[in-house]
DNA sequence: TCTTAACACGAAAACGTTTTCGTGACATCT
DNA sequence: AGATGTCACGAAAACGTTTTCGTGTTAAGA
């Protein structure tokens, strides 16, 4: 087994000077035509590849971006990554991915374990853990120390940074709107705590949508899941409270819920219930998710474009790492992308 | 913003040498208690942090391994990445990733990107487009430059490295074997072309269960889906293609799919037809994805422990790295996962 | 007082690049 | 013949580390 071969061992077979080698193979003028072409024919011959690491080193530039995500297994996250990954190879770039697993902790490690030289910067999302103890240290003095972060869907308006979000808002008033125009009077909502800020705004859409229709919004038709639990695996809790929350307002008609598993469940207790869908009760979720396809029936669904936030994401940081930047004058944009209704099944 | 301190403005800055800076962040004995304290509290102060690019440089080892994938928005796939994750976090590497998107020329310029040096070894599972063509001198070259490989689920017996695979043969022959003891008589197949590694092996762990029990296949009952085409886009032509199996063999009383998306429309179409599973119809799936948990009725699977897969493959990696390898007498493993039957409702 | 040892530190090399600058060998011009 | 210019190449610095080795100062031992 051999090493890869180096600019010194090609200088030291050829007799000439690691200078020399260097700037034949990138064509200089200064060397001679014979010496190019015997340079390159033994670099060729021996596959020589400049190591990457050194000329990191070098250019103080890594062509590296990191991503942090709170859970790769998640068709949201796994599609942001996707679009990340499309536009960092277009333009040259490598990705590291780290997983916080919604924790802290974890996302503080793995920020430091990157943040020594490893990245040019960073693209996250941040971990529910971190959203409730409104910590926001590690990302201050990352950016302080010169690596730009653009953060995309969980975001909050105390981190001065890049930023590509859903519009939350806009979205689940849309949602919201449709039960409505579909003739449903009572709708509930199931969502998150409200320290998790697309569920705060989302449950602010649902509001906003009510009151312009003059629809009081009641308390007990808005369930708010806690959610520091992993719910895959505390699903019977999940649909137990869900459960509750049909049985205590036999009236609701509509159903809009924040996220994929929610409205699953949610269609789930209801056929438990012996209510059809869509007759007795429609059903909208916020989801980029495959499952929402392939149920029985169909979910009808507020779509976050993921992918697309991915490629917006890198773009955003990929400009700014190689605009000749003015440190300074930071000027930091947040790109807001809209969302769609796919109408599928569980509405009419 | 300042940019992140280096040893050499720690030393300019006490008036001591590099070296020194360096050995008394070390602790070294060479150095005075006395400077080793005033050393450390500046570090510590403006939170220097080596750099790892210069590490990697001097110490020629990036404690980075790359992991290629034909497609990211997938359960096992995802799946198989947080195992990675986990492990080699959890031992202190980096995991860079790089998407193929099945198609071979991808998969060759991703590894090209990384094999100059920015990682010390391969995780990858192969792309179906070079399944097919066979092409494999990537994969071997980068070998013969000392980077080591690990391959899991789709590999080949041709390349020589370390393997991680699930039991594709035994697992699928469980799992028709189910059906056989559930009494179904007429069990079709539903698998992928033959070069893909897996699904061939899964088609004969189907026959073998078959002939065990004294059942003749029928070449009618077997369906080989051209996968070229990007399924999830083509459901419509998959479904048709299964619809066409079912109405010409009447008898169908159970299905063995190779993947998740396969048993799921096979459900579909079957439902479609007016047959009740599991009543009419059993179904299993060969899959580790979440639809099966969702779908209903559920959908019992054969499970391939994705996560462990990567677990595994990641120990697998890093043993060998940190291995003083002896270079020349490489000898492989090829550790096999055994799957496990999920039971649910489509059987009995 | 001279030798030796311990101590505390600095110089320099190495990892693999790219690039700036210097220089010796020629050729050309006046 | 002397001045000038071009050509083709090499030396060295720089990126940020770690580590080996050398060395000046001081203290201890004979």
């Amino acid at each position: 087994m051999k090493r890869k071969i180096t600019l010194k061992q090609i200088a030291r077979e050829l007799d000439v000077s690691i200078s020399t080698v260097s700037k034949a193979l990138r064509n200089s003028a200064e060397i001679s035509a014979d010496t190019i072409q015997k340079v390159q024919a033994f670099a060729k011959l021996y596959n020589y590849r400049p190591n990457n690491i050194a000329l990191s080193l070098k250019n103080r530039k890594t062509n590296t971006i990191g991503i942090i995500i709170p859970e790769i297994v998640h068709h949201f996250f796994s599609k942001v990554i996707r679009g990340v990954e499309l536009v960092a190879n277009k333009r040259g770039y490598n990705v590291i991915i780290g997983l916080s697993n919604e924790s802290f902790s974890k996302e503080v490690i793995n920020m430091e374990m990157l943040a020594n030289g490893s990245i040019d910067g960073f693209i996250l999302s941040m971990s529910k853990e971190t959203l409730q103890q409104q910590d926001y240290h590690h990302f201050n003095e990352t950016m302080s120390q010169g690596m730009p972060i653009v953060m995309f869907d969980r975001v909050v308006s105390e981190i001065q940074c890049d930023k590509v979000i859903v519009d939350d808002f806009k979205g689940a008033k849309t949602a919201v709107e449709k039960l409505i125009n579909n003739k449903c009077k009572h709708i509930a909502l199931i969502t998150t705590k409200d320290y998790v800020s697309v569920g705060k705004l989302r449950t602010q859409g649902y509001l906003e949508a009510l009151e312009e229709h003059k629809i009081t919004p009641k308390a007990d038709l808005i369930l708010k899941v806690d959610d520091t639990l992993d719910y895959e695996v505390h699903l019977d809790a999940l649909e137990a409270e869900i459960e509750q929350l049909f049985k205590s307002n036999k009236s609701i008609d509509g159903v809009f819920a924040v996220n994929e598993l929610y409205a699953l469940s949610a269609m789930k207790v209801a056929r438990k219930l012996g209510l059809n869908i869509p007759n007795d009760v429609q059903v909208i979720g916020f989801t980029d998710g495959v499952l929402s396809k392939h149920a029985t029936p169909s979910l009808t669904t507020v779509s976050q474009h993921a992918q697309q936030m991915g490629e917006k994401a890198a773009d955003l940081l990929i400009d700014k790492l190689e605009s000749d930047y003015n440190d300074e004058d930071e000027v930091y944009q947040t790109l807001v992308i809209a969302t769609d209704l796919v109408e599928r099944e569980s509405t009419k």
